[in-house]
DNA sequence: CATTAGCACTCAGCCTTTCGGAGTGCTAAT
DNA sequence: ATTAGCACTCCGAAAGGCTGAGTGCTAATG
């Protein structure tokens, strides 16, 4: 219980919150007291609402205007007052239809799913797909597609497939990738991503290997494969927070949309949430993002048995419907672990 | 020749033209006078471009303002005014740095180009990957995901990956699986994606094949495996646009993201372009789409051999600066097809 | 003593009015 | 044919006024 806030102070807290996420205006004391039917007048309201922005929970645009929630309110309503509702049926079914891999590319999948977060929830659905790194190594093909250039595919343990061009010094026969692959393929068979780079490296080094040229070449190439690329974030829904009235005015607009190009740091956000399992939220400046001002993030992680894959989640204003969108967040993270089992 | 155009009105036409691309507001007698050293008197060019207005040259926005050029103007000023530039060294530079493929994706390389689009020309760049169909078979793989689950990849002679996950009715062997893709590779090599389809359901009808559980089962997984899938488009730099000032209302916005979030009116008319060779050029309603309402695309080919491979280009508002930009789309293009050229 | 009615006060948002400037079309002079 | 001159139009910014929702404070009330 926080200091200072008696039933009442709390019951009027809870209804500003809640009246605020539906209309996006600042609430005065005559709405909560028509609104809520607290036998209370407005006048003293007014007063529990002063109180309240003493304390820092509640914050007035200007004099003569209503009242809107702070960081700190929303983040006490989600700690002690928000009732987590459940998934609506309709929703349910929504989310489980789309979550479905056959016929799909991997990425697919992960793209559909966001999809499905933005859909349903009606703000932007996010998910970054498993670190490549962090994933077991499967299988590895090299296919020669001219003169100097081979085209190198890496299969991974969950599925993902990679694939990167390579420029090679000298012409390669066919035979020769496939038998540079076997090799591969043999050696890495089991290792994680990681494991498979540091593997490669020290391979370089041994004498007898430096000097047999097929496999050389082999790791000299696995080692161009391997280079890390971006992971990947698939962010969906954009467009629906065009219809939210606080991001009506076109700066604000730019702003997101150019917080949302360069999703480097929303991965380093993400990333942080892989070490804490379940759902994470953060609210406004709570994400020590800038492009994150005026939003909230809500995470989840998928995992494949013990290991943590990655994380999905929904981006909204600050004051989106967290009783509703936590367990949306919720089920589909679950409903992409199961997808993502392989029994 | 147009009609009715003498040298005189062709000169205040392209004065108004120019001014218009540049400062996006309508453009007044006294301003083509000063600002290009014509030795007439503000009356006369007035004269004059009521005239153009009446030919359906120019506009005006109400009777005080000064005239924008219509849909024709900017299809008379491409056809018959314009003095195509050539790109500039910096330019040309960072579309060559930006071209190359080692130790990228090939989606990357077709979104790098993409961003290379926008990022020389600041409009929108936008790249339509090359028809999996229309390609060529390299090779088909197998892979056991799961008990009941295996993910094909498909490889194209271009070097397209595509991978698709497909649900089994029953268990298979990774063995098995093995099998069957030597099988649809020594099958299906050389044919075309579209040609494989057909091959593969013929081959399905074969009495012989039907009753070998293998070969039947092997045709039904690649049958699943080569439905056809969402043709890829990379659309790069939309918040280019939002710094011009004809997209400064949000509303505005909104219309064109919705536009570019269902990419399948862009992709119909990108395919037809496919069809004519070189630089194409669609002025606001030339394009038949209501969303590129204001909007001009400028397309180009890439292509391979005598193969037209896709269609690049760059999307702006209708003012863009067609000298400027018709080079880069032509020059990258170029870049383009000289990258996929496996020698 | 907590609660409430009453009241003066504030201020964003909207509407209206005003006004200047940029640009036009027309006419008469060159 | 060209141009100077002039009356006219109309957008858009600036300024003023009004309204209504909402506040804080005070004094009355149970």
């Amino acid at each position: 219980m926080h200091p200072g806030m008696n039933i009442r102070s709390r019951q009027i807290l809870e209804a500003v919150i809640e009246d605020y996420i539906t209309t996006a205006e600042p609430i005065g004391s005559g709405a909560v007291r028509s609104r809520h039917g607290l036998s209370l007048s407005s006048a003293t309201i007014r007063n529990v609402m002063a109180e309240l922005e003493e304390t820092g929970f509640l914050a007035s645009p200007h004099t003569s205007a209503g009242r809107i929630p702070t960081e700190k309110a929303y983040r006490f309503y989600i700690d002690s007052l928000l009732a987590v509702g459940s998934v609506d049926r309709s929703e349910r079914e929504e989310i489980r239809k789309r979550c479905c891999m056959t016929g799909k590319d991997v990425d697919g999948v992960f793209r559909e799913v966001s999809q499905a977060l933005s859909s349903v929830s009606h703000y932007m659905g996010i998910v970054a797909a498993p670190r490549f790194n962090s994933n077991l190594f499967r299988q590895i093909d090299f296919i020669r597609l001219g003169a100097r250039r081979v085209l190198a595919i890496l299969v991974s343990q969950s599925g993902s497939v990679q694939n990167r061009i390579i420029e090679l010094q000298e012409d390669v026969a066919a035979t020769e990738l496939q038998k540079m692959a076997n090799y591969l393929n043999s050696m890495l068979h089991g290792l994680t991503i990681a494991a498979v780079k540091s593997r490669i490296l020290k391979e370089m080094e041994n004498e007898k290997i430096r000097y047999d040229n097929l496999l050389a070449n082999a790791l000299k190439l696995s080692q161009q494969a391997f280079d890390e690329a971006g992971a990947e974030l698939f962010i969906e829904g954009q467009t629906n927070i065009f219809d939210l009235p606080e991001f009506a005015d076109a700066e604000k607009m730019k702003s997101i949309f150019r917080a949302m190009e360069q999703k480097s740091q929303l991965l380093v956000l993400l990333d942080s949430c892989l070490q804490a399992p379940g759902v994470n939220i953060f609210i406004g400046s709570e994400s020590h993002l800038n492009c994150m001002t005026g939003m909230s993030l809500i995470t989840s992680t998928y995992v494949s048995g013990r290991n943590t894959l990655g994380v999905l989640g929904v981006i909204g204003p600050t004051r989106m419907g967290y009783s509703k969108v936590i367990p949306i967040v919720d089920y589909t993270a679950k409903m992409l672990t199961k997808l993502l089992h392989n029994d």
